[in-house]
DNA sequence: GGAGACTGCGCC
DNA sequence: AAATGGCGCAGTCTCC
């Protein structure tokens, strides 16, 4: 491939063939015991490693001690071309402090594997359960108890830890083999190819954490507390005595003492919560209709009341915990990945105890709000905080995967979809601005259909406008309908075993609308996008390190000298590298432009965004006019073989 | 006193 | 009868 940064990308990523890389005899299938505080974790400077089992080219060794006594281990794995383990991420970051360089190395996780067998069905993924379901035995039932109940694998017998330790090897070695045959007659060596050459770029960012200005969280903080009394003694004499904090005390004093009526559907009967009780969130009450002027105020004061003491135990009351207590006001969070049905990550805090606060609290990466991104900043004076993210880019999956030649067409031409909406809602009765209609644009994509008639009009003119999405999903409702199964270009298939037609709607409509663009667009992309960002900047030897990853973004701290490289580095990874990528390893010609934005300033989210648009080197045009005779493949949901779709009768 | 259901709310 | 997806965390409340 024709860019300078090509060369830095590790030999699995420049040349992404699955079979080679995963196929190989030259593994080796590593499991480490150690103390237990958070689980284990190496991010937890007081645990230890006590032993290491691993089994390398048919030979299984046992190493007792810590980090420092890893030295055999870290020899035969610099020779094996790939790395075993259940749980991957947890192995790397002990490697990672064991001295390794988590950029030399590719994983295979049993735990991924079986997370893409069972593709948006949850099953348990730990390795006792997955061992029993391939008929090897659970864990051993003494160890296992004792270690669940919190004893620390320090305080069991040596003996009978080695044997737990050889055990796992040997089962997440088999379970390895047979994963690994399943997958490649299944097709899909090429998804957990994917799932796994993220593992050791979130097991690097996960070390860094996410630093916050101590001056912006105390100012932030101070404001948030001093008004919320302020408000707080207001409405006590409103309210007097209740907790508004309490669903069932609230409903009873706005709909009861302040007689608010509730909202209704279309039909007359009231909206209510899923078990019947009266709704108090923020969205039903500022809808309600205040008529007398205590109504009014009570609605206003609540409202801003509901916003800042929801902000500050959530977030606020953390932020202010970690710049006082915390080493350098920097905090941590935990990447899973194989938590979601549509595989992309999820996020969870890593809770802390801080004097200031009684309870235990945490805060989890990906929903940090966007009012508060200007609390952080880098940790190194004078760097900056950069964020790359994909442009619009599920709409773009969307126009992709529906092979559809407006969206394409619209997308090129940069032409404004939010303006489209807004135009649309106003002509139609609604007279709504821009900003309001952006949250309408996209809900097709995810099966929306139900609205205000404006909306409803909306709806219908997306549909006719983006002829080749609407019928695409279409013709995957109907196929789930007879398969219950859908195949998404990465390999990856969704189930849905009990969809029914039911008066003309085929249940599971919205799941089957949105999983296919959320999961190729967040758990493809974006993966292969950051693995190729993080090892540019791994192997090249900047100083720029990432510090988080957020569905379709990733968050950096940038050396000043570095903004300028790490812009361009970040335009080939989402855009170049993905074409690439998506060509060698899942066959697809993607012909819709991709776009990398990249935004760079003192603090997270401040600065002007730079866009970087790449045209790709396939039209959908060519491929159409191919089709009768190439092996060209239009984006479907098929199962098995591939199956060629008239692509000219759509448009 | 802890677990789990329920409700609400933040992000993409 | 209704129908926009995916998450994790905090607070309340019930139940054991």
């Amino acid at each position: 491939m024709d860019n300078k940064f090509f060369k830095y990308l590790p030999p699995w990523l420049r040349d992404p063939d699955p079979d080679q890389w995963l196929l190989t005899d030259n593994y080796l299938v590593l499991d480490f015991e150690g103390t237990n505080l958070e689980k284990g974790s190496a991010l937890v400077d007081d645990n230890r490693i006590l032993l290491a089992c691993w089994r390398y080219k048919g030979v299984s060794k046992a190493v007792w001690g810590d980090v420092h006594d890893m030295g055999d281990l870290l020899a035969d794995i610099e020779e094996a071309d790939l790395v075993v383990a259940h749980n991957a991420k947890f192995e790397l970051q002990w490697l990672k402090r064991a001295g390794a360089r988590l950029q030399d190395m590719l994983t295979y996780d049993t735990m991924l594997g079986e997370y893409v067998l069972y593709g948006n069905q949850k099953v348990p993924l730990n390795l006792g359960a997955i061992a029993s379901r391939y008929g090897l035995g659970g864990k051993e039932a003494f160890v296992d108890k004792m270690m669940r109940a919190g004893v620390c694998p320090s305080m069991l017998p040596r003996s009978l830890l080695l044997d737990r330790c050889r055990k796992d090897v040997l089962q997440t070695e088999e379970i390895f083999l047979q994963q690994r045959q399943v997958l490649k007659d299944t097709d899909r060596l090429k998804t957990v190819f994917t799932r796994n050459i993220l593992t050791a770029p979130l097991a690097d960012i996960e070390f860094n954490g996410m630093c916050l200005s101590a001056d912006r969280v105390r100012e932030e903080y101070n404001d948030a507390v001093k008004r919320t009394t302020e408000i707080g003694r207001k409405l006590d004499e409103m309210a007097g005595g209740i907790n508004l904090n309490s669903p069932v005390q609230l409903g009873e004093f706005v709909y009861g003492t302040l007689e608010f009526e509730e909202l209704k559907s279309k039909r007359g009967e009231p909206l209510r919560t899923p078990s019947g009780g009266r709704k108090t969130d923020s969205d039903t009450l500022s809808a309600l209709k205040a008529k007398t002027k205590q109504q009014k105020e009570f609605v206003s004061l609540w409202s801003e009341y509901n916003k800042l003491t929801s902000a500050l135990s959530k977030n606020l009351e953390f932020f202010k915990g970690v710049v006082e207590e915390s080493e350098g006001g920097i905090f941590h969070g935990q990447f899973n990945q194989a938590v979601t049905a549509t595989h992309r990550l999820s996020a969870s805090g890593r809770p802390i105890k801080f004097e200031m606060f009684k309870k235990k609290k945490s805060v989890q990466f990906q929903n940090m709000p966007r009012a508060y991104k200007r609390l952080f900043k880098s940790r190194n004076d004078g760097w900056l905080v950069g964020e790359a993210d994909g442009g619009q880019l599920e709409f773009r999956v969307a126009g992709f995967l529906g092979a559809d030649k407006a969206a394409v067409d619209a997308i090129a031409d940069k032409f404004d979809v939010h303006t489209f909406t807004s135009e649309t809602l106003t002509a139609n009765g609604e007279p709504t601005g821009r900003q309001d209609a952006k949250a309408h644009t996209f809900k097709p994509l995810y099966g929306g259909q139900s609205g205000t008639k404006a909306q409803q009009a909306y709806y219908q003119a997306f549909k006719a406008r983006y002829p080749g999405i609407t019928s695409w999903q279409e013709n995957n409702k109907r196929e789930v309908l007879r398969t219950k199964q859908l195949r998404i270009p990465s390999g990856l298939i969704f189930y849905w075993p009990d969809t029914k037609l039911r008066d003309d709607y085929i249940t599971n409509s919205t799941s089957i609308c949105n999983y296919p663009v959320q999961s190729f667009a967040t758990a493809d992309i974006i993966p292969i996008a950051i693995a190729s960002l993080w090892h540019i900047m791994k192997r090249a030897d900047m100083q720029s390190f990432i510090v988080n990853t957020v569905h379709d973004s990733t968050i950096m701290e940038l050396h000043p000298d570095e903004v300028e490289p790490i812009g361009e580095i970040s335009g080939f990874s989402f855009t170049d590298y993905v074409y690439f990528y998506l060509e060698e390893v899942y066959d697809v010609k993607f012909f819709v432009n991709l776009a990398a934005g990249y935004k760079v300033g003192e603090h997270w989210s401040e600065g002007e965004e730079i866009v970087f648009e790449k045209y790709p080197k396939h039209k959908l045009e060519d491929l159409i006019h191919e089709e009768s005779t190439s092996k060209v493949e239009v984006p479907q949901g098929h199962r098995g073989t591939v199956r060629r779709r008239t692509m000219v009768q759509r448009n």
